[in-house]
DNA sequence: ATCATTGCAAACACTTTGCATACGC
DNA sequence: GCGTATGCAAAGTGTTTGCAATGAT
């Protein structure tokens, strides 16, 4: 309970650097953004927290996840077609999708080298490295 | 004249040579992503063939193109939210979107360094590096 | 009292499906 | 003639918009 109290309080934070005025809404989609680092979709978020607030609607938690999103506290991925996923860790990495269980994992990006001279008078806003295949655990299955 | 007419047959080859039973409406679908390295969308397609052959659909370009990517003819592109892309370009390759003018181009990339161990079980299908940002021209433009 | 946030319902855009027609060997 | 390809219309899915109700300071 106070550990819970606490939690609240450190997201309440996390909110107000980012510029964003707290809401009970807010609050729960970034706390369940910080427990779940699954690389939900809007569905997900929404059916996870329905049952605490069944007066919650999809289009605050589209339009929270848009505001983080201008706030840079969470990134959006497009890495398949028809969802948009939501991340919320801020570090450089790349995203491996199992195409049969639909997973979504990160990994580690230690240096991408491109061909600079083709690039570099560009403004580079955002990079994304997507992988897709079969993860292990599926392999195994077959 | 000729030379279209040598082209034509060229498509014929490549689309049998990829297994695909040729069609007027795939040739021309074909012909357009061969012509056109500018990573359409099923839209711009459309359009783009519609005043040639009126009678085209746009479920036949949605067939097509889901069975040339099937066949490994085309690579479909997630690059943002609400709109699939189509790249002919077999190499692996970079894809840089200009989110002022909405432009795609390619880039090159001669390596990607990645933490190796917590990939390496996994089969990777595809692999796809995409960066987002505003492009000199338009850079230039403000 | 004022301004921002929420949330319902309707609208939207893109894609897929069902099925009848047309085409090719 | 038979199997496949085409294309219209309708349905489906995820997202956005308009607007009224609610909540916060």
């Amino acid at each position: 309970m106070a550990k819970n109290k606490m939690k609240q309080e450190e997201l309440v934070v996390l909110l107000k650097d980012a510029g964003i005025k707290p809401s009970v809404q807010r609050i729960m989609i970034l706390d369940y953004l910080v427990k779940n680092h699954t690389h939900p979709t809007v569905d997900m978020i929404y059916r996870a927290l329905y049952t605490d607030i069944p007066t919650l609607s999809k289009t605050t938690v589209y339009n929270t996840l848009d505001l983080f999103t201008e706030h840079n506290l969470v990134q959006k991925l497009f890495i398949e077609e028809n969802e948009i996923r939501y991340d919320i860790d801020a570090a450089v990495h790349g995203h491996f999708k199992c195409v049969d269980c639909g997973l979504v994992t990160d990994f580690n990006i230690n240096r991408i080298e491109t061909e600079v001279d083709k690039l570099n008078e560009n403004k580079i806003i955002a990079r994304e490295v997507y992988y897709r295949g079969i993860c292990k655990k599926c392999l195994a299955n077959k």
